[in-house]
DNA sequence: TTCATTAATTGGTGCGTTCCAATAAAAAAA
DNA sequence: TTTTTTTATTGGAACGCACCAATTAATGAA
């Protein structure tokens, strides 16, 4: 495989975190590091750089690098904070429930003063409208509505869509989506969320929406979630 | 001010963004950047990862550093993606409306099992039960109830809290709280959300919850935050 | 003992170099 | 023309060095 060095670190220093090889919740010092592993303090850098960014380790220039004590007790959340959020349903994996979905309706349209600035678009590029409805085992938790240029899949099909789109590009076209601007937040269930998501008169709906990146940065899909409220935790490790 | 090189280029970069300097949504080559800044490759390509780890640029390797259009076109939403999420009240500026804070209760508790894990305490150690009623011009929009640790700051008082705790921290003890984890999720209203955030009876109630942590690591406050749906919008970039 | 000063520790910044891997453009072959 | 191969471009990884800045520990003065 030819791991990246730094990546190796990474991944032996979290199995030593676990193994509790430091009962003082503290990492030793960059160059002793750098010393212990024969790799370069740039290298221990990188990886403790990385490993500050997912909330596992804490740096404090002239005192130390501090292990998160929460990673430690609570290693699950952080690995859904990890590879997760992103695609929802792609990654879900909810107690070994089958997701399925169910395409309520696939239209072209022209986009909306709205979607045109989101996606960059001009008054004429058309959009294809995708609602689906996406479940575990029988059980509806989300309604979602997508928008996506047709320049960007001119080919896209009914069949398609009824599986992962992300996956459908990858295959076709070999490009991936791997950033998302997203905003959570929270309604009073309308009359159709009550429906399609089982939901009690006064239960909310949980909202994600936002826009979906292609690599290189263009923007891929304007994605608006509906999702049943006991489906919606997002977690997220927040600096400032 | 003695800035530091790679923020100096962040900062020009973004104005020269701004300006619309790089029509083509397309930054230069980093080897050319160097040369233009007459700086390091290294130092260049420190300021590009920090502005895509923000979400202003996308990077990809072969082909080159785009500029993401959203951030052109919505810099208000970057904005607060990047200063705030932390701290609500203290970063919140509603319009120029007054906060305001009103302490509900403040107790001494022995810590459940849940917040003796999240905060790393033995069953003796005891916290401030703090609930406080935050508002924006008499328009409450917030409960929160937070726990701390009394073996972190022994000598809080009502006073203090009807204030920043967070300030106070900082002013008694030069420490600050840069970095939390939490969760963002949603529930029906309870009576008392109803009464005290002036919500209606299938209005829901927004929930951020977590751990605020001090700079070295060391859990620093449980907050448990019911939000007015309305106030509760939370912005991220997303990478996977 | 207490407080101020000094020294050692530790992560941050910046420069420079070498090589690699993914991509895109150009050239060659079919 | 179309496809394949080669080449150039571009960001990523890794190494190493020198110095800085915040913190802590050790030392000395009051």
């Amino acid at each position: 495989m030819a791991e990246l060095v730094y990546q190796q670190i990474i991944t032996d220093l979290k199995e030593k975190i676990f193994a509790g090889k430091f009962p003082d919740m503290r990492l030793p010092d960059e160059r002793t590091l750098a010393e212990k592993y024969n790799v370069s303090r740039s290298s221990i850098k990188r990886a403790l750089s990385r490993m500050a960014n997912d909330g596992i380790i804490f740096k404090k220039r002239g005192s130390g690098t501090f292990i998160n004590p929460l990673y430690l007790k609570n290693e699950s959340v952080f690995n859904y904070e990890q590879g997760s959020n992103l695609g929802v349903t792609d990654n879900f994996q909810m107690d070994g429930k089958k997701p399925s979905t169910k395409v309520l309706s696939f239209d072209v349209v022209l986009p909306s003063k709205e979607l045109q600035r989101d996606l960059f678009l001009t008054p004429e590029d058309f959009v294809y409208k995708i609602i689906r409805l996406r479940s575990f085992d029988e059980t509806p938790f989300m309604i979602e509505t997508g928008y996506i240029p047709i320049k960007i899949m001119p080919q896209l099909t009914r069949e398609n869509i009824e599986n992962s789109i992300f996956n459908y590009l990858q295959e076709q076209y070999n490009q991936s989506v791997t950033k998302s601007f997203l905003s959570i937040f929270a309604e009073p269930s309308t009359k159709q969320d009550q429906e399609l998501l089982q939901l009690g008169k006064n239960e909310p709906t949980g909202i994600m929406e936002g826009i979906f990146f292609l690599d290189n940065g263009t923007p891929f899909e304007f994605s608006h979630m509906r999702l049943h409220y006991k489906y919606l935790k997002f977690n997220t490790f927040v600096s400032i």
